[in-house]
DNA sequence: GTTGGCACTCAGTCGTGACGAGTGCCAGAC
DNA sequence: GTCTGGCACTCGTCACGACTGAGTGCCAAC
């Protein structure tokens, strides 16, 4: 079948052009992969292949360079997985096995994925809505000053200063404090921000026990911190030395990714909806939300405990990359991250 | 005096090849300077600050550039402040005036650093060796298993969770956090460490109330938290999108900055000691502790509420920067930050 | 101490020509 | 119908050389 041979070529050209950074030229492609045919052949197929537009000229008298429409073909039909070596999946497993806490978990990460990949690595921080409540903690810091502690299913502990509308005694705070967790603790963020509005009312006044609006405070607040952090969940950067090995074109691909990095909800909306039990997301180029970063790929997957994608992690990299190496990595790390978090 | 002259020549080589980013010859400088004397002179002017080192020629027939000590001299001595338009620190207070919290300010501080000076902007988070102890909490979460939570003046919340050797009665529990409090609230970190270990010994055994090493637990957990992040404190980076304007140089020049910036304790050392009072602290090239570095200059100073320095905050820029435009904004920005610390 | 003049240096630029990698096309072979 | 060898053509890259001009250093004169 020349369609089978015609895909061998195209795969052959996207691995020498991310393996040589220059563009590939017929005779160079029979030498260096054992295609069985003459140079002309391949030129044949190189000109319908361009005429699909999988592949394109920088000029005339130049070798093919893929286009996106090309990777996008490459890395649905033609990669083959490439398996992490034992002594890859070890180092994974014991870098990751030291961390401390959550916070930890992610930076390790983020550090190991760029090694790995040797790209700019980004992990959002496990989302709070799919987490459960643990404990709401109130600690009285002044007569009318307030310090609310949210502790969460994933590890993750938020805090806020409420100004009190009235003075609370010691026994009305330990009050308070036992029908807030009766009423938020175990629950996912969602309910718990419904069950505080509804199950917890005004105590009523008016005597010793008069409430002043005291109660509403404290749930606002945390019904806030709950919804707050739900909409802009926290995301950790690494790798960004790696920027240094794009070589030419800086100011068209390097900067805008520069500025992306630092816009949190930008990097979000980069790395997209979390994909769960081992898929990896793959945006190519200009598939990517932001037209400036056309010539920026995305390979991305969602982790979690028991499969449940509470955070996505990946890399961004130049649309000339190593995908199937990149993705194994991404995956792996997914993979083992998932398992921590189902220990924690 | 042709010493004076001298060295209004040497300023305006600075000005001008920070202005143009290219070596500056003495037609351009009669030109540009209302020197009042002739290129002659100026040349002659030239070849003696050259031979003192200040300046030094890229090649043969090519304009002066000022050299690492031709800086140093700008800064000490030929530097007029800057100071910043009313409308900049109206910018700076408003900017400033909107966060919520401590970890916001730093956010805040960063973004604006960055903004003000086109630079990349550093800023360490208050250092806990200051900063008292407010409050300290116990939850339990388990049976053997109790969060720490660690309030200090600053506002910084920090939380360790321990397992304890044995299981603590809800009495027990209230009984501990009110030791603990009393001994630590209120005392500077070192102090509390100290007087957590010396009063809060073992609870006497054996009976119901037996300890079986539980506050030894806490008490290690405690003082791990406060030691802990008073060495290895924080920092924030931002406006790494600035290094795009590096232009040329780029291997040499960004990709250890771009190392630099994820390495905190790199960064804090870069940094230097915090200085107060207005006080900016300006480190040229190789004047710095790393020679990866040795074409890139950094701006600092301490802040802190009532001029104690309870961190540094600063820029990372190159060597060719405009120097007292980006110490005074260096200084307001400091001067702002103190003043919200000082109110919170 | 300052200035004008002058010879010299040398990086950058531009044009030229040779080179070669790579292509498209076509006629012929399997 | 498919593959192959051959051939003319394109065009980017490199090396060479000439030219230009900004800038210098030095010297004699003011």
């Amino acid at each position: 079948m020349q369609e089978d041979r015609r895909l061998a070529v195209l795969r052959a050209i996207v691995e020498d052009y991310v393996a040589t950074e220059e563009p590939v030229g017929s005779k160079a492609l029979v030498e260096r992969h054992g295609l069985g045919v003459s140079p002309a052949t391949v030129r044949n197929d190189m000109a319908v292949l361009e005429d699909e537009g999988y592949i394109t000229q920088p000029h005339t008298s130049a070798g093919r360079v893929p286009t996106d429409k090309g990777y996008r073909l490459f890395v649905d039909r033609l990669s083959t997985v490439k398996p992490m070596s034992s002594a890859e999946k070890r180092a994974i497993a014991s870098f990751l096995d030291g961390a401390v806490d959550l916070d930890d978990v992610v930076t390790r990460s983020v550090r190991l994925l760029s090694q790995l990949t040797r790209q700019v690595a980004v992990v959002q921080y496990p989302t709070l809505s799919r987490s459960t409540v643990r404990h709401v903690e109130l600690v009285a810091l002044a007569p009318t000053k307030l310090l609310v502690v949210l502790i969460l299913s994933t590890g993750r502990v938020e805090q806020r200063l409420v100004e009190l509308p009235a003075e609370l005694t010691e026994d009305a705070l330990a009050e308070l404090r036992s029908r807030v967790n009766q009423a938020a603790t175990g629950e996912v963020i969602a309910d718990a921000v419904r069950r505080l509005r509804e199950a917890v009312p005004e105590a009523p006044g008016p005597g010793p026990d008069r409430d002043d609006g005291v109660t509403r405070a404290v749930v606002e607040t945390l019904a806030d911190a709950m919804e707050d952090h739900r909409s802009d969940a926290r995301v950790a950067v690494g790798g960004a030395a790696n920027l240094a090995r794009y070589g030419d074109s800086f100011d068209s691909a390097v900067r805008p990714l520069l500025e992306a990095l630092e816009e949190h909800v930008v990097l979000l909306r980069l790395l997209g909806e979390a994909t769960v039990g081992g898929t990896v997301t793959v945006r190519i180029g200009a598939e990517g939300p932001y037209e400036q970063l056309s010539s920026t790929s995305v390979v991305a997957t969602g982790y979690g405990p028991r499969d449940e994608a509470l955070a996505t992690l990946g890399i961004v990299g130049p649309t000339r990359m190593d995908y199937p190496g990149t993705m194994s990595a991404v995956r792996a790390v997914a993979r083992y991250v998932s398992r921590i978090l189902d220990e924690g």
